[in-house]
DNA sequence: GTATAGACTTTCAATTTGAAAGTAACTTGT
DNA sequence: ACAAGTTACTTTCAAATTGAAAGTCTATAC
């Protein structure tokens, strides 16, 4: 599933984004990996979010295939991989400072740590 | 289900927005309410994203318990009520155009009509 | 050879989603 | 008066998704 072959519900740019990033868990990773510097499977884990493993392998698998994060190998014997944000995939801080915005605002929300 | 009486999963103003925002219908509601001038039951479900009317039904309740929408009786007999954007609601707007420019740029989204 | 680590994958029950049909309250046309 | 239409849902139920837990795989360390 590629970024190209994503099925979209319609041509409005908003439903589009949401096809692929409207649900619990895709941006939350994608916070993890702009905002707090979390990088491999086990950053993303342990994050504090419970994302249970199935549902963040396939969410990076997502994300790797949109193009929003690439796997870069770190270590090799056994070979191991990071996930980093690519250049489209820095362009969701705008929505990501959108939201954290209305939760601060509007949802008692207070940035952890 | 007030705002008060979300459940949220951290302290994580992004999770938490994405805790109510988070899934494929709600910020197309929003959208259209905020965008659209779209306001009736029958307004959302002709909206050209075939959002279900049980789903349509259960965010539209959603969204005026979190305060984001509320109900205007524009008719008597039978009362009928329209959907409007809260103050609260309008501020879901920085989000909604950061997801519409990311949309535009790498989804091949275009605005309808 | 036993244990540990990291990164998943599998299993399966529970929850959510969506397609379709049904209900309710009232108005309009004949 | 009665049938048909309008608006706004609600109900039903099968299919898809989610999430908790356990299992797998590859390799190093002791």
């Amino acid at each position: 599933m590629a970024a190209n072959k994503v099925k979209h519900r319609s041509t409005c740019p908003i439903a589009r984004s949401l096809d692929v990033l409207g649900d619990k868990w895709t941006l939350v990773i994608m916070r993890d990996a702009l905002f707090f510097d979390r990088y491999t499977f086990a950053d993303f884990e342990h994050s504090g979010e419970k994302i249970p493993t199935n549902m963040l392998a396939n969410r990076l698998k997502k994300l790797v295939d949109l193009g929003l994060l690439k796997k870069v190998l770190y270590q090799q014997h056994p070979d191991r991989y990071r996930y980093e944000p690519t250049e489209m995939g820095t362009e969701i801080k705008p929505v990501l400072k959108s939201l954290a915005r209305f939760g601060e605002k509007h949802l008692g929300g207070r940035i952890p740590l």
